[in-house]
DNA sequence: CGCCAGGGCTAGC
DNA sequence: GCTAGCCATGGC
């Protein structure tokens, strides 16, 4: 990999295996929008960032060198081999299928309070109004940002959330996940569950941390250890994962926790990577 | 009207 | 330890 900086832009060249299109909208995030040029916009670190790709040469516009180092590179999981993950899934010949299909997916390692959040919204919801909720929280807490003429929000911190309570969320129309968000804010704020600890935990110790937070279950914790915290043995089971799971591997019978168990099994460390390849392909397709 | 969406909580075994 | 019923909201 060749780094530069042109203006107020970061251009990284020799990038294998990273599709943008396949990485933002293959389900993790949900504050990363395609533009007319097949560009993605979102907003990370308080910061607006446009991303493109061609050939193997990816632009990263609105930061400087020290930001891609000190964070965009760790975002994007650049410093992690694709290769070799892909290849402890050679063997199996339906997640080579699905990896064909979405290539080029990075796991993100997104902030951890947003991923939190964002998960507990995304609990039996769809994954557009999901996109609609998380806007419109950091509209109505977060800083806002200009960027080229527009109006931007970074997503709230803790302490912007701090006078939150299921009526002042109303606007939300979060349903049920209102009180769920206002119980996380709580229990961070108490120092009862602290994120800062969570990426250097063992994976069991650090879903039990998070699972303390009411509206946190298995599959959300799994969620956030994944998306946020680079825990990449942590396999998410939600309804399509638990359909592509039974109808490829275990029969309909078969139980989250005996597909997570099995995951953990047949796919191993890096089972989190299979998992986004299967869900993707299977809502991709609408399996 | 129905069913489903990146599930989790609670009550009752 | 396990399962059944319930939960807000909106799209189809």
């Amino acid at each position: 990999m060749k780094i530069r900086q042109s203006e107020n832009s970061v251009i990284i060249s020799g990038i294998k295996d990273f599709n943008p299109k396949h990485t933002f909208l293959c389900g993790q995030c949900f504050r990363w929008d395609e533009e007319a040029d097949s560009s993605f916009t979102g907003v990370a670190f308080s910061k607006v960032v446009n991303i493109s790709c061609k050939d193997d040469e990816v632009t990263i516009k609105n930061i400087t060198l020290a930001e891609y180092e000190s964070q965009w590179k760790h975002y994007l999981d650049l410093d992690t081999d694709y290769n070799y993950i892909k290849s402890t899934f050679s063997s199996d010949e339906h997640v080579k299928k699905a990896q064909d299909f979405g290539w080029g997916i990075k796991i993100l390692n997104q902030e951890i309070f947003e991923c939190l959040i964002s998960f507990i919204i995304s609990t039996q919801n769809a994954i557009p109004r999901i996109k609609k909720i998380v806007s419109k929280l950091s509209e109505m807490y977060g800083s806002k940002i200009e960027y080229l003429g527009k109006t931007f929000y970074a997503f709230p911190t803790l302490e912007q959330l701090q006078s939150v309570s299921v009526e002042s969320l109303a606007p939300l129309k979060a349903g049920y996940r209102a009180q769920y968000i206002v119980d996380a804010v709580y229990k961070l704020s108490s120092g009862e569950v602290k994120l800062a600890d969570i990426s250097s935990m063992p994976y069991e110790a650090a879903k039990a941390q998070l699972m303390k937070i009411k509206g946190v279950g298995p599959k959300v914790a799994d969620c956030v250890l994944l998306f946020s915290a680079g825990k990449k043995e942590a396999f998410p089971v939600d309804v399509w994962v638990k359909r592509t799971m039974q109808a490829l591997y275990l029969g309909d019978g078969a139980t989250q926790k005996q597909i997570e168990e099995f995951a953990a099994n047949h796919f191993g460390t890096y089972a989190g990577v299979a998992q986004q390849y299967l869900f993707y392909y299977a809502r991709e397709n609408k399996l």
